[in-house]
DNA sequence: TTGTAATAGTTGTTTTTGTAACTAACAAGC
DNA sequence: GCTTGTTAGTTACAAAAACAACTATTACAA
């Protein structure tokens, strides 16, 4: 049935979607067994634990996550105390962000794991590789083929 | 906050999340559109197109997706006419699952259209990064990292 | 001002997924 | 034959995601 040379393992969107499942599934078991938490839930710790005190648009804006996902992930983080909500006094609709002690204390913790995974699923390449690889998922993270119907 | 050279576009789960997410992002719409199909469905059918005559469970380890969820896919496929089901002779446990022409008919739609996205993904690409990019990512949907705890 | 639109974030409802329990058929040992 | 275990696939229920509608606040223009 099959015709000519293209094969799913040869589809990119399909590629990406079995490698970052296959890559992520071990982390996942870390960060969910070690807090009970979610993806959406881990990636605002790690917005917050890297980049600061930030709002919860700024998050979805920058990890591409709709809004009532963060609304969600930020009322898990702060029942658990792991993050405290600040109003801002000149507009009173945006909510500042932040890692409590406990939370940084989790932040610090996966990173770390976090590293050492990344280290290990990169480990039978070359430091090159690794570069030219990365750089290539962040411009296919972006990227939209144009006009496409 | 961020205190040394990790950032979470360089976390490559992370970013392959991303990757995966965009990339695939304009073809589901084509699918869901023109199929009302989802993307369990789309896999079901590719996976026919492309290697004739399945069982569900064939499918489930190639393509690494759980029995429930290619269950239901089958279900809506078979619904709308893209596939049937015929019980084996010897076994009868299992179901040989095939393609009707209408569903031929929407594979070799779809598969055009894959064809050509991913033309288009990879269009910046040299041919040369562009089979090291697809060789590394085989890798990394079939490797865990050993032993992680 | 005041009326309209825009933005930040939340809540409610529907889909979709994940997980576990189930039925049916086979296999192998006794 | 019967038990016990395994495999193929389905179904039921719980968790999570997607989507739309909502509140509250600000912006801005007539």
């Amino acid at each position: 049935m099959s015709d000519d040379n293209f094969d799913l393992a040869q589809f990119l969107p399909y590629l990406l979607n079995q490698a970052a499942e296959a890559s992520s599934l071990e982390f996942q078991q870390i960060y969910k067994d070690r807090y009970g938490m979610l993806r959406t839930e881990w990636r605002v710790l790690f917005h917050l634990g890297l980049y600061g005190r930030m709002t919860a648009s700024e998050i979805g804006a920058r990890a591409n996550m709709h809004k009532t996902k963060i609304s969600r992930a930020v009322q898990k983080l702060t029942e658990r105390r792991f993050v405290t909500r600040a109003r801002d006094d000149a507009d009173r609709r945006v909510e500042h962000l932040a890692l409590t002690v406990q939370g940084q204390a989790a932040y610090a913790d996966l990173h770390q794991v976090a590293r050492r995974y990344d280290g290990d699923l990169t480990a039978d390449l070359s430091s090159t590789e690794r570069a030219a690889l990365k750089k290539m998922l962040l411009k296919l993270s972006v990227k939209r083929p144009a006009g496409f119907t």
